[in-house]
DNA sequence: TTCAAGATGTAGAGAATCTACACCATTGAA
DNA sequence: TTCAATGGTGTAGATTCTCTACATCTTGAA
């Protein structure tokens, strides 16, 4: 079902960074549709996004591991519909108190872009 | 956890942090529109981004320095009307061009994140 | 048996921002 | 006359997040 990643970004010109910071975010949304193990956080972002970010691993899984000790998510180990073994990450209370709060100030912010650019 | 310290709070929230990699963005779109010294831009994004973004001295003047070296700005000294001295930066065709460049992936991105952040 | 895909993880580098200073000139008020 | 506030540029060091590049293990299929 999902697509691969490469097929994703090449009809796509070029996939950029991402926005710096933005990554918890996404990933919190992302979690708050349903649990989930980091590979599939990684594919459903890249999916969704069309293709304009590509979440490689050695900046998901750190993301994640702080997420972790900040207590925005828990995580346990269970297996695949494919037979692999693959830790499920979910939110907790405050992460989701946490996804509110920064989508509310992401929205401030890309307005207040906004209001500089329309200028 | 970085303490906030004095004067923001005011009626309105807090400002957060700018979003990574936006400043040299709203630099280029503000001297877009005239040619302006490093402290009257910080002036203007303050205004216009009714507080939202702060913007000291110690992003602003490297980011400028990035961007003169780069060959997006270029600079003179003159006098203000204040009779202070003062940088006076101004766009090259190319930072025109990173202008437009920039503000179309913006774009592309923010489009991608609100995709995400609707599912 | 071998190899692609699914999955997690670490190390080190790089970029952009922040805080916290330091410095100088001009102006206005005490 | 002094002195503080305002206007203005600049640097140093820390922090934070992302990136590239690797390493490792398992499973299923050719």
């Amino acid at each position: 079902m999902p697509a691969k990643p490469d097929e994703v970004s090449r009809n796509t010109p070029i996939s950029r960074d991402m926005v710096q910071g933005t990554m918890e975010m996404l990933i919190l949304k992302t979690l708050d549709l349903e649990p989930m193990h980091g590979y599939g956080v990684a594919l459903r972002i890249e999916q969704i996004s069309q293709g304009v970010f590509r979440v490689n691993p050695g900046s998901l899984l750190p993301a994640l591991s702080r997420m972790e000790r900040a207590d925005h998510v828990r995580s346990e180990w269970r297996v695949t519909e494919n037979n692999r073994r693959a830790k499920y990450y979910m939110l907790t209370a405050k992460g989701r108190k946490a996804l509110s709060t920064e989508t509310r100030q992401w929205q401030r912010q890309i307005e207040a872009i906004s209001r500089i650019l329309e200028a």
